[in-house]
Parts: structure tokens; sequence; C-alpha cells
DNA sequence: GCGACAG
DNA sequence: ATCTTGTCGC
């Protein structure tokens, strides 16, 4: 049994569940963390989806442990709506897992989303865990483009406050745009992330996703 | 008013 | 997200 329920079936629907879990979100949490997941859904044919999740030793790097789950997309793809899409399929993956991970990577946005709750606030409210949204292309807010060192970021900027950081991972790669999910402060984010970005532009956590997702074993 | 708009 | 080859660069 999960917080799924009960789920939207119109765009009122779902931004009511947004507007209502919103209040749920913590901003500050733990800054360091044993073991990190990365999520990401793969799309095939008529709306069928692959959500894959991979743990990961967050000093070694060595996955520890990764799970996928099928599934029918559960929401019509609506911008600001996104994690309706995917959520139930990552839901159930996350439950399969037999480790509990310390970190959530998710592949998408956080605070920085139109009302303030993007997939990461969402999926780390709903199982409590700190959580962190990684975007690859600019969604929400102004950004000046951050300096083209790795770890040179500038501040996303929506409605007047600070919604989450335009961050570049390595030298001369397109920024990634990080935001807070849940019980995670925005430093500690972005530092996250660096991090786990130290070799490619993006997270390793995402990575390992990606491909799982893609190439199910 | 119109277009753009995470994946 | 996905439909899609080769090519340039590190």
């Amino acid at each position: 049994m999960n917080q799924l329920h009960p789920w939207p079936t119109s765009v009122a629907e779902a931004e009511a569940v947004q507007d209502r879990l919103r209040g749920q979100v913590e901003l500050t949490g733990p800054d360091t963390f044993a073991l990190v997941a990365g999520l990401d859904v793969h799309y095939h044919g008529d709306d069928e989806v692959t959500a894959a999740v991979v743990v990961l030793d967050a000093v070694t790097l060595e996955p520890v442990e990764q799970v996928v789950a099928h599934g029918k997309a559960a929401f019509p793809y609506v911008p600001g709506l996104f994690a309706f899409r995917e959520l139930p399929a990552l839901v159930e993956a996350l439950e399969r897992l037999t480790v509990t991970p310390d970190l959530l990577v998710c592949d998408g946005y956080g605070l920085a989303h139109p009302r303030g709750f993007g997939l990461a606030c969402h999926l780390g409210v709903l199982t409590g865990l700190p959580s962190v949204g990684v975007g690859k292309t600019p969604f929400v807010g102004t950004h000046e483009p951050p300096g083209r060192e790795r770890g040179a970021w500038t501040p996303i900027v929506h409605e007047g406050a600070v919604v989450g950081r335009a961050l570049r991972t390595r030298r001369g790669v397109r920024p990634v745009y990080v935001s807070q999910g849940h019980r995670i402060s925005l430093g500690t984010a972005t530092g996250e992330v660096l991090r786990l970005a130290a070799r490619y532009r993006l997270p390793e956590p995402i990575r390992h996703a990606d491909h799982l997702a893609r190439h199910p074993s």
C-alpha cells in the first residue's frame, strides 16, 4: 500500500494534489549519504513505461541493488504535471528495493517548478527520503550562464525566490539544473550532484538508472 | 494575445 | 520521451 490514492483524473485534481503536498516539503536535512539512488523512466510504444532504480554506494559508486518496474504512463503529458506520468512505476520500483537509500537523485525538477512541487519533491514527500532534482534543460525561472569551470553555478530565480542552481558539472559542457526535492538544503544538493557527476555531465546514479531502464536485464 | 513549457 | 547516421572532439 502506498500514498498514491486517490489518483487524479484531471489537471485541476493533479494541481490540487501538488498544492496540498507542497506544504510537507522540508528544505533542510542530512548532509552526508551512504547509499544514493538514481531513478529514471524509459518510454516505449503507446505510453508503456519502464521505471528503474539503481542504488549506489555513495563512496565507491558501485551498484548495490537495482530494480525495474513496468507499467503504463499514468497521466497525459502536461508541463508542470509531468510527475504524474511516472510516479506509480517509480514508487513500485522503490517498494521492491530491499535496501533503503539515503538520497533519491531524480531525473527532473524539485522546487524549480511552476507550483514549487516537481517530481523530486513528490517522490521525497511520498517516501520521506531526502531527494534532489536534476534537470537537463531550463524549466522555470531565470539564471545567468555559470562560468565554464567544473563546479561553477548561478542561482535560478523564480517569482523573486531562489529555487535552484544552474551547475556546471564538467568544464565546457552544458549546465545541469539542480533543485531541492525534500529534506535537503540547496548547498548540500549542489554538492552531492557535483560529487556524483565527476566523470560525466549527469550524476552517476541517473546514468545507471537510465541505462537499466533502456536495457532491462 | 501568443508562444513556450521537466520527461 | 521518441523518430535517427555519421561525425567531430577529447
